[in-house]
DNA sequence: TTGACAATACCGTCCAGACGGTACAGTAAC
DNA sequence: GTTACTGTACCGTCTGGACGGTATTGTCAA
Protein backbone atom coordinates (compact mmCIF):
# COMPACT_ATOMS: atom_id res chain seq x y z
CA UNK A 1 0.00 0.00 0.00
CA UNK A 2 2.97 3.05 1.04
CA UNK A 3 5.99 2.15 -0.98
CA UNK A 4 7.73 4.80 1.18
CA UNK A 5 11.38 4.62 1.76
CA UNK A 6 12.56 2.21 4.07
CA UNK A 7 11.98 2.52 7.49
CA UNK A 8 8.81 0.27 7.88
CA UNK A 9 10.45 -2.34 5.51
CA UNK A 10 13.98 -2.21 7.43
CA UNK A 11 11.74 -3.03 10.49
CA UNK A 12 10.36 -5.98 8.51
CA UNK A 13 12.98 -7.60 7.55
CA UNK A 14 14.96 -6.53 10.76
CA UNK A 15 12.14 -8.85 12.53
CA UNK A 16 12.06 -11.40 10.25
CA UNK A 17 16.13 -12.24 10.33
CA UNK A 18 16.18 -11.90 13.93
CA UNK A 19 12.95 -14.59 14.40
CA UNK A 20 15.14 -16.46 11.77
CA UNK A 21 18.41 -16.41 14.21
CA UNK A 22 17.16 -16.16 17.65
CA UNK A 23 14.32 -18.33 17.50
CA UNK A 24 10.56 -17.19 16.79
CA UNK A 25 9.42 -16.68 20.67
CA UNK A 26 12.87 -14.42 21.65
CA UNK A 27 11.57 -11.70 19.14
CA UNK A 28 11.61 -8.89 21.18
CA UNK A 29 10.33 -5.18 20.35
CA UNK A 30 14.10 -3.48 21.66
CA UNK A 31 15.83 -6.49 19.46
CA UNK A 32 14.04 -5.79 16.54
CA UNK A 33 14.62 -1.61 16.58
CA UNK A 34 18.13 -2.26 17.43
CA UNK A 35 18.54 -4.70 14.53
CA UNK A 36 16.64 -2.37 12.04
CA UNK A 37 18.89 0.62 13.08
CA UNK A 38 15.74 2.98 14.41
CA UNK A 39 14.88 4.04 17.84
CA UNK A 40 12.44 2.04 19.56
CA UNK A 41 10.09 4.76 19.64
CA UNK A 42 10.58 5.13 15.62
CA UNK A 43 9.63 1.38 15.68
CA UNK A 44 6.31 1.74 17.70
CA UNK A 45 5.67 4.91 15.84
CA UNK A 46 5.94 2.82 12.39
CA UNK A 47 3.71 -0.10 13.82
CA UNK A 48 2.24 0.94 17.64
CA UNK A 49 1.60 -2.06 19.15
CA UNK A 50 3.70 -5.78 18.45
CA UNK A 51 0.40 -7.07 17.44
CA UNK A 52 0.31 -4.78 14.49
CA UNK A 53 3.64 -6.03 13.86
CA UNK A 54 3.26 -9.36 13.79
CA UNK A 55 0.57 -9.29 11.55
CA UNK A 56 2.22 -6.89 8.72
CA UNK A 57 4.73 -9.55 9.00
CA UNK A 58 2.52 -12.22 7.48
CA UNK A 59 0.86 -9.85 5.46
CA UNK A 60 4.24 -8.69 4.00
CA UNK A 61 4.85 -12.50 3.60
CA UNK A 62 2.09 -13.56 1.56
CA UNK A 63 1.82 -10.09 -1.10
CA UNK A 64 5.35 -10.46 -2.02
CA UNK A 65 4.63 -14.31 -2.62
CA UNK A 66 1.56 -13.38 -4.59
CA UNK A 67 3.67 -10.74 -6.23
CA UNK A 68 5.80 -13.27 -7.56
CA UNK A 69 3.79 -16.07 -8.13
CA UNK A 70 1.77 -13.45 -10.85
CA UNK A 71 4.49 -12.03 -12.30
CA UNK A 72 5.98 -15.43 -12.91
CA UNK A 73 2.52 -17.25 -14.17
CA UNK A 74 1.93 -13.78 -16.31
CA UNK A 75 5.96 -14.68 -17.15
CA UNK A 76 8.05 -12.88 -19.48
CA UNK A 77 7.83 -15.21 -22.28
CA UNK A 78 4.59 -14.20 -23.99
CA UNK A 79 2.27 -17.09 -23.63
CA UNK A 80 1.69 -17.43 -19.99
CA UNK A 81 2.74 -20.25 -18.07
CA UNK A 82 0.06 -22.04 -16.21
CA UNK A 83 -0.78 -21.20 -12.84
CA UNK A 84 0.45 -24.82 -11.10
CA UNK A 85 3.59 -24.75 -13.25
CA UNK A 86 4.39 -21.22 -11.65
CA UNK A 87 3.57 -22.20 -8.42
CA UNK A 88 5.63 -25.32 -8.40
CA UNK A 89 8.83 -23.20 -10.21
CA UNK A 90 8.68 -20.43 -7.32
CA UNK A 91 8.60 -23.36 -4.43
CA UNK A 92 11.43 -24.58 -6.07
CA UNK A 93 13.21 -21.56 -6.55
CA UNK A 94 12.11 -20.71 -2.32
CA UNK A 95 13.19 -24.36 -1.44
CA UNK A 96 17.31 -23.07 -2.61
CA UNK A 97 17.89 -20.12 -0.95
CA UNK A 98 17.89 -18.86 2.56
CA UNK A 99 14.62 -17.11 3.28
CA UNK A 100 13.87 -15.47 6.47
CA UNK A 101 10.70 -13.91 6.25
CA UNK A 102 8.97 -17.35 6.53
CA UNK A 103 10.59 -17.56 10.16
CA UNK A 104 8.64 -14.01 10.86
CA UNK A 105 5.47 -15.74 9.73
CA UNK A 106 6.36 -18.65 12.38
CA UNK A 107 7.21 -15.94 14.83
CA UNK A 108 3.68 -14.78 14.13
CA UNK A 109 2.12 -18.18 15.15
CA UNK A 110 4.47 -18.32 18.23
CA UNK A 111 2.78 -14.93 19.91
CA UNK A 112 -0.50 -15.93 18.81
CA UNK A 113 -1.85 -19.09 16.15
CA UNK A 114 -4.70 -16.03 15.06
CA UNK A 115 -1.99 -14.38 12.78
CA UNK A 116 -2.31 -17.20 10.36
CA UNK A 117 -5.64 -16.56 9.47
CA UNK A 118 -4.63 -14.38 6.42
CA UNK A 119 -2.19 -17.27 5.21
CA UNK A 120 -5.14 -20.19 5.70
CA UNK A 121 -7.74 -17.65 3.10
CA UNK A 122 -4.87 -17.00 1.20
CA UNK A 123 -4.16 -20.75 0.41
CA UNK A 124 -7.69 -21.41 0.45
CA UNK A 125 -7.94 -19.23 -2.45
CA UNK A 126 -4.72 -20.19 -4.23
CA UNK A 127 -5.55 -23.75 -3.90
CA UNK A 128 -9.12 -23.06 -5.39
CA UNK A 129 -7.84 -21.23 -8.68
CA UNK A 130 -5.62 -24.25 -8.99
CA UNK A 131 -8.29 -26.46 -8.95
CA UNK A 132 -10.40 -24.24 -11.60
CA UNK A 133 -7.43 -25.01 -13.78
CA UNK A 134 -6.76 -28.92 -13.41
CA UNK A 135 -8.90 -31.41 -15.02
CA UNK A 136 -7.92 -34.53 -12.33
CA UNK A 137 -8.39 -32.91 -8.53
CA UNK A 138 -6.89 -35.91 -6.88
CA UNK A 139 -3.38 -35.41 -8.91
CA UNK A 140 -3.45 -31.66 -8.17
CA UNK A 141 -4.19 -32.42 -4.20
CA UNK A 142 -1.40 -34.91 -3.83
CA UNK A 143 0.74 -32.07 -6.10
CA UNK A 144 -0.30 -29.02 -3.22
CA UNK A 145 0.77 -31.56 -0.22
CA UNK A 146 3.69 -32.63 -1.66
CA UNK A 147 4.46 -28.96 -1.87
CA UNK A 148 3.72 -27.81 1.20
CA UNK A 149 5.35 -31.00 2.52
CA UNK A 150 8.89 -29.42 1.27
CA UNK A 151 7.52 -26.33 2.48
CA UNK A 152 6.72 -27.27 6.10
CA UNK A 153 10.43 -28.85 6.57
CA UNK A 154 11.83 -25.89 4.93
CA UNK A 155 10.44 -23.56 7.76
CA UNK A 156 11.39 -25.90 10.14
CA UNK A 157 15.17 -26.70 9.19
CA UNK A 158 14.12 -30.08 8.00
CA UNK A 159 17.17 -30.62 6.08
CA UNK A 160 16.17 -34.60 5.84
CA UNK A 161 15.68 -34.95 2.28
CA UNK A 162 19.10 -35.86 0.25
CA UNK A 163 20.25 -33.89 -3.04
CA UNK A 164 18.44 -36.99 -4.99
CA UNK A 165 15.45 -37.87 -3.09
CA UNK A 166 14.39 -33.51 -3.31
CA UNK A 167 15.29 -33.96 -7.06
CA UNK A 168 12.84 -36.44 -7.30
CA UNK A 169 9.94 -34.66 -6.02
CA UNK A 170 10.67 -31.69 -7.99
CA UNK A 171 10.52 -33.72 -10.88
CA UNK A 172 7.66 -35.30 -9.80
CA UNK A 173 5.74 -32.02 -9.32
CA UNK A 174 7.23 -30.53 -12.09
CA UNK A 175 6.03 -33.61 -14.92
CA UNK A 176 2.36 -33.09 -13.27
CA UNK A 177 2.37 -29.52 -13.77
CA UNK A 178 3.57 -29.98 -17.52
CA UNK A 179 0.38 -32.57 -18.09
CA UNK A 180 -2.34 -30.61 -18.59
CA UNK A 181 -5.35 -33.35 -18.71
CA UNK A 182 -3.03 -35.89 -17.95
CA UNK A 183 -6.45 -38.42 -16.64
CA UNK B 1 12.42 -44.68 31.51
CA UNK B 2 11.23 -44.06 35.66
CA UNK B 3 7.41 -44.67 34.77
CA UNK B 4 6.37 -44.09 38.46
CA UNK B 5 3.26 -42.79 39.21
CA UNK B 6 2.15 -39.64 37.70
CA UNK B 7 3.34 -35.97 38.11
CA UNK B 8 5.52 -36.11 35.12
CA UNK B 9 3.02 -37.24 32.77
CA UNK B 10 0.56 -34.93 33.97
CA UNK B 11 2.75 -32.25 33.92
CA UNK B 12 3.69 -33.20 29.83
CA UNK B 13 0.00 -33.62 28.89
CA UNK B 14 -0.27 -30.14 31.16
CA UNK B 15 1.94 -28.40 28.85
CA UNK B 16 0.85 -29.60 25.63
CA UNK B 17 -2.62 -28.73 26.30
CA UNK B 18 -1.42 -25.52 27.60
CA UNK B 19 0.25 -24.50 24.50
CA UNK B 20 -2.47 -25.89 22.23
CA UNK B 21 -4.63 -23.24 23.71
CA UNK B 22 -2.48 -20.53 24.78
CA UNK B 23 -0.26 -19.95 21.97
CA UNK B 24 3.25 -21.67 21.62
CA UNK B 25 5.22 -19.01 22.94
CA UNK B 26 2.91 -18.11 25.55
CA UNK B 27 4.42 -21.15 27.67
CA UNK B 28 4.99 -20.46 31.44
CA UNK B 29 5.96 -22.50 34.10
CA UNK B 30 3.48 -21.16 36.24
CA UNK B 31 0.32 -21.58 33.85
CA UNK B 32 2.05 -25.53 33.30
CA UNK B 33 1.76 -26.01 37.22
CA UNK B 34 -1.22 -24.52 38.00
CA UNK B 35 -2.58 -26.93 34.76
CA UNK B 36 -1.30 -29.89 36.33
CA UNK B 37 -2.64 -29.48 39.34
CA UNK B 38 1.29 -29.13 40.87
CA UNK B 39 2.77 -26.64 42.68
CA UNK B 40 5.84 -24.36 41.07
CA UNK B 41 8.53 -25.96 42.37
CA UNK B 42 7.20 -29.59 41.86
CA UNK B 43 7.68 -28.84 38.54
CA UNK B 44 10.92 -27.68 38.93
CA UNK B 45 11.80 -30.89 41.09
CA UNK B 46 10.25 -33.02 37.98
CA UNK B 47 12.10 -30.54 35.19
CA UNK B 48 15.21 -28.57 36.55
CA UNK B 49 14.88 -25.70 34.02
CA UNK B 50 12.33 -24.98 31.40
CA UNK B 51 14.60 -26.52 28.57
CA UNK B 52 14.68 -29.78 30.00
CA UNK B 53 10.57 -29.80 30.24
CA UNK B 54 10.41 -28.78 26.20
CA UNK B 55 13.38 -31.22 25.75
CA UNK B 56 11.28 -33.79 27.53
CA UNK B 57 7.78 -32.72 25.86
CA UNK B 58 9.60 -33.34 22.30
CA UNK B 59 11.07 -36.76 23.39
CA UNK B 60 7.57 -38.19 24.85
CA UNK B 61 6.05 -36.84 21.61
CA UNK B 62 8.69 -39.31 19.35
CA UNK B 63 8.05 -41.72 22.02
CA UNK B 64 4.45 -42.14 21.54
CA UNK B 65 4.56 -41.81 18.21
CA UNK B 66 7.09 -44.59 17.33
CA UNK B 67 5.42 -46.69 19.85
CA UNK B 68 2.13 -46.33 17.95
CA UNK B 69 4.02 -47.19 14.57
CA UNK B 70 5.68 -50.03 15.90
CA UNK B 71 2.69 -51.91 17.79
CA UNK B 72 0.76 -50.65 13.97
CA UNK B 73 3.03 -52.54 11.93
CA UNK B 74 3.19 -55.57 14.05
CA UNK B 75 -0.29 -55.91 14.08
CA UNK B 76 -3.18 -57.57 16.14
CA UNK B 77 -3.26 -59.39 12.81
CA UNK B 78 -0.64 -62.39 12.57
CA UNK B 79 0.89 -61.09 9.87
CA UNK B 80 2.70 -57.68 9.82
CA UNK B 81 1.44 -54.80 8.07
CA UNK B 82 4.39 -52.90 5.55
CA UNK B 83 5.80 -49.94 7.39
CA UNK B 84 4.40 -47.85 4.93
CA UNK B 85 0.58 -48.62 5.23
CA UNK B 86 1.22 -48.63 8.84
CA UNK B 87 2.30 -44.76 8.71
CA UNK B 88 -0.77 -43.82 6.29
CA UNK B 89 -2.61 -45.50 8.86
CA UNK B 90 -1.36 -44.10 11.45
CA UNK B 91 -1.25 -40.57 9.82
CA UNK B 92 -5.02 -40.47 8.65
CA UNK B 93 -6.12 -41.39 12.43
CA UNK B 94 -3.58 -38.47 13.55
CA UNK B 95 -5.63 -36.33 11.47
CA UNK B 96 -9.45 -37.15 12.78
CA UNK B 97 -8.80 -36.15 16.43
CA UNK B 98 -7.98 -33.04 18.46
CA UNK B 99 -3.95 -33.31 19.23
CA UNK B 100 -2.42 -31.22 21.72
CA UNK B 101 0.44 -33.45 21.93
CA UNK B 102 2.15 -31.58 18.40
CA UNK B 103 1.13 -28.21 20.03
CA UNK B 104 3.90 -28.92 22.78
CA UNK B 105 6.67 -29.81 19.59
CA UNK B 106 5.65 -26.43 18.38
CA UNK B 107 6.10 -24.74 22.35
CA UNK B 108 9.54 -26.58 21.79
CA UNK B 109 10.30 -24.72 18.61
CA UNK B 110 9.38 -21.32 19.47
CA UNK B 111 11.64 -21.47 22.33
CA UNK B 112 14.63 -22.57 20.49
CA UNK B 113 14.41 -24.33 17.06
CA UNK B 114 17.18 -27.12 18.44
CA UNK B 115 14.84 -28.53 19.96
CA UNK B 116 13.56 -29.96 17.11
CA UNK B 117 16.88 -31.74 16.67
CA UNK B 118 15.54 -35.40 17.47
CA UNK B 119 12.57 -34.82 15.44
CA UNK B 120 15.23 -34.32 12.39
CA UNK B 121 16.87 -37.57 13.04
CA UNK B 122 14.05 -39.45 14.18
CA UNK B 123 12.21 -38.00 10.67
CA UNK B 124 15.51 -39.31 8.69
CA UNK B 125 15.15 -43.03 10.10
CA UNK B 126 11.61 -43.37 9.80
CA UNK B 127 11.95 -42.03 5.83
CA UNK B 128 15.46 -44.54 5.50
CA UNK B 129 13.36 -47.72 7.04
CA UNK B 130 10.50 -46.88 4.83
CA UNK B 131 13.09 -47.03 1.59
CA UNK B 132 14.08 -49.89 2.72
CA UNK B 133 11.20 -51.28 2.00
CA UNK B 134 10.18 -49.86 -0.87
CA UNK B 135 10.96 -50.73 -4.28
CA UNK B 136 9.98 -47.29 -5.72
CA UNK B 137 12.21 -44.87 -4.01
CA UNK B 138 10.06 -41.54 -6.54
CA UNK B 139 7.09 -42.70 -5.20
CA UNK B 140 7.56 -43.24 -1.53
CA UNK B 141 9.34 -39.87 -1.24
CA UNK B 142 5.84 -38.49 -2.83
CA UNK B 143 3.76 -40.00 -0.30
CA UNK B 144 6.10 -39.40 2.24
CA UNK B 145 5.85 -35.29 1.33
CA UNK B 146 2.02 -35.55 1.05
CA UNK B 147 1.86 -36.98 4.60
CA UNK B 148 4.21 -34.18 6.00
CA UNK B 149 2.11 -31.53 4.26
CA UNK B 150 -1.22 -33.08 5.23
CA UNK B 151 0.74 -32.81 9.24
CA UNK B 152 1.82 -29.09 8.93
CA UNK B 153 -1.59 -28.38 8.33
CA UNK B 154 -2.82 -30.29 11.41
CA UNK B 155 -0.42 -28.38 13.28
CA UNK B 156 -1.04 -24.94 12.14
CA UNK B 157 -4.90 -25.57 12.71
CA UNK B 158 -4.87 -24.87 8.53
CA UNK B 159 -8.29 -27.03 8.07
CA UNK B 160 -8.05 -26.06 4.63
CA UNK B 161 -8.74 -28.99 2.31
CA UNK B 162 -12.40 -30.02 2.08
CA UNK B 163 -13.66 -33.46 3.26
CA UNK B 164 -13.59 -34.81 -0.77
CA UNK B 165 -10.31 -33.39 -0.92
CA UNK B 166 -8.88 -35.11 2.76
CA UNK B 167 -10.43 -38.32 1.02
CA UNK B 168 -8.64 -37.55 -2.50
CA UNK B 169 -4.83 -37.61 -0.58
CA UNK B 170 -5.69 -40.66 1.82
CA UNK B 171 -6.80 -42.60 -0.91
CA UNK B 172 -3.70 -41.88 -3.00
CA UNK B 173 -1.60 -42.58 0.00
CA UNK B 174 -3.84 -46.24 0.56
CA UNK B 175 -3.28 -46.93 -3.08
CA UNK B 176 0.51 -46.33 -2.96
CA UNK B 177 1.15 -47.66 0.29
CA UNK B 178 -0.69 -50.74 -0.92
CA UNK B 179 0.93 -51.69 -4.13
CA UNK B 180 4.55 -53.15 -3.16
CA UNK B 181 6.59 -53.15 -6.12
CA UNK B 182 4.49 -50.82 -8.30
CA UNK B 183 6.28 -49.65 -10.64
C1' DT C 1 9.67 -53.14 67.43
C1' DT C 2 11.59 -49.06 67.45
C1' DG C 3 14.12 -44.95 66.87
C1' DA C 4 17.64 -42.40 63.80
C1' DC C 5 18.51 -40.96 59.63
C1' DA C 6 18.08 -40.13 54.73
C1' DA C 7 16.07 -39.87 50.26
C1' DT C 8 12.02 -38.58 47.58
C1' DA C 9 8.62 -35.66 46.07
C1' DC C 10 6.80 -31.89 46.53
C1' DC C 11 5.01 -26.70 48.42
C1' DG C 12 5.17 -21.54 48.73
C1' DT C 13 7.70 -17.50 48.52
C1' DC C 14 10.77 -14.31 46.70
C1' DC C 15 13.55 -11.79 43.36
C1' DA C 16 16.29 -9.88 39.58
C1' DG C 17 15.66 -9.11 35.05
C1' DA C 18 13.27 -8.72 30.68
C1' DC C 19 9.43 -7.26 28.25
C1' DG C 20 5.61 -4.38 26.04
C1' DG C 21 4.18 -0.07 26.07
C1' DT C 22 3.87 5.16 27.33
C1' DA C 23 5.41 9.81 27.53
C1' DC C 24 7.77 13.43 26.03
C1' DA C 25 11.32 16.66 24.58
C1' DG C 26 14.14 17.41 20.63
C1' DT C 27 15.32 17.65 15.53
C1' DA C 28 15.87 17.64 10.73
C1' DA C 29 13.77 17.60 6.20
C1' DC C 30 10.08 19.08 3.17
C1' DG D 1 3.96 23.42 10.27
C1' DT D 2 3.60 18.85 9.43
C1' DT D 3 5.89 14.36 8.99
C1' DA D 4 8.96 11.16 10.49
C1' DC D 5 11.46 10.11 13.27
C1' DT D 6 15.48 9.96 17.65
C1' DG D 7 16.62 9.38 22.50
C1' DT D 8 15.74 8.68 27.05
C1' DA D 9 13.33 7.82 30.98
C1' DC D 10 10.04 5.26 33.03
C1' DC D 11 6.01 1.98 34.64
C1' DG D 12 3.57 -2.33 35.54
C1' DT D 13 3.62 -6.94 34.64
C1' DC D 14 5.29 -11.37 33.91
C1' DT D 15 8.87 -14.96 34.01
C1' DG D 16 12.48 -18.32 35.08
C1' DG D 17 14.43 -20.08 38.65
C1' DA D 18 16.72 -20.20 43.34
C1' DC D 19 15.68 -21.32 47.96
C1' DG D 20 14.07 -22.96 52.36
C1' DG D 21 10.75 -25.74 54.21
C1' DT D 22 7.83 -30.16 54.79
C1' DA D 23 5.27 -34.49 54.57
C1' DT D 24 5.85 -39.19 53.27
C1' DT D 25 8.26 -43.31 52.52
C1' DG D 26 12.24 -46.33 52.86
C1' DT D 27 16.40 -48.30 55.15
C1' DC D 28 18.75 -50.30 58.70
C1' DA D 29 21.08 -50.99 62.98
C1' DA D 30 20.11 -51.94 67.93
Amino acid sequence: MSGRPSSREKILAAAAELADCAGPGNLSLDAVAQRAGVSKGGLLYNFPTKAKLMQALVEDYIAKFDATLVAKSQGACGEPTSRLAAYVELSAEEFEQVQPSAAGVVAALAEDPDFLNPIRTYKRQLLDTLKAESTDAAKLIVAFLVIEGLRSMKLFDMDILHEDERDMAFSYLLSEAAAPGAK
